[in-house]
DNA sequence: TTAAACTCCTTTGTATACGAACAATATAGA
DNA sequence: TCTATATTGTTCGTATACAAAGGAGTTTAA
């Protein structure tokens, strides 16, 4: 990615537009052998927290909006990630689950997180680390 | 926009891309009334800062995919924020400039920049401001 | 001068992002 | 119980994001 201009307008919904993409890239590069998308992997995160979520619910705590996660879901229940099952409670609802091909990657999966975020934060001390996780949550969390 | 989840596990991608959401989505607030999308309203700054430039060369100072942003640029020219002169000294490119509709608007869509960058850090201190932008930037330009 | 190499911009295909509207289903309240 | 209201998940329309490929024009090098 090219560098940031210099002597220009001070904008910070581009910059961490910038710093997304940015990270967003790293990430995607670490998934491609996975033949997963950034937010597929974070599905199955979200799962993994939390088994037999309903799609609402998942969309809420991955602040994901719903309309996008449906065909996010889609695709991974086509492509064996995920498993949809029907509620006998509520017939609106389809509680999701993990497949077995994502959990026998789980430990792989967790591991480019992990190294995503360290590819990230690379240049960054400990105290900048921190203190940069809490003002980005503070910026989500605003108001 | 919902809070972030707390006892989760640790991710600077979703993290990042949650602040982002925040920032653009705020922005978009601001610019609903002028009909421009945030990334319209990014190329009118890019062109005020320097006009003239081509697609390619506003790509790379906007850090911005060319085919991006060879739709936006065309929905712009349509609805009349931009013009495209073509280069009588290479045939296959085209220098952009603003057109009349936006340069009227200048000083407004700038100060909803500004407006845009004090909501999003509204809760820092000016110390918080400064690292904040330094971090971002150190991640953009990383490696 | 001419062919290879390179650039510029567009197009195509797939994956989000998100507002709006919908059908099916639940639920609250009269 | 029956109706007004709310919820769930889907679909549609429009706007990015970006890899890949293509057409047209330019430059380089032999």
């Amino acid at each position: 990615m090219n560098r940031l201009p210099e002597d220009v307008p001070d904008c910070m919904v581009f910059l961490l537009g910038k710093a997304y993409q940015k990270a967003h890239s790293e990430f995607k590069k670490l998934l491609t052998p996975y033949n997963l998308t950034n937010i597929q992997h974070l599905v199955l995160e979200g799962l993994w927290y939390k088994q037999g979520m309903t799609a609402a619910q998942l969309s809420k705590f991955l602040i994901l909006d719903k309309a996008t996660l449906s065909g996010v879901l889609d695709r991974m229940a086509t492509a064996g990630w995920i498993v949809k099952k029907p509620n006998p409670h509520d017939k609106r609802v389809m509680s999701l689950y993990t497949a077995q091909k994502a959990d026998e990657l789980k430990e792989k999966l967790i591991e480019e997180r992990l190294k995503a975020n360290e590819i990230i934060l690379n240049n960054f001390s400990f105290e900048e680390k921190i203190l940069f996780r809490r003002l980005l949550t503070d910026v989500v969390n605003s108001e």
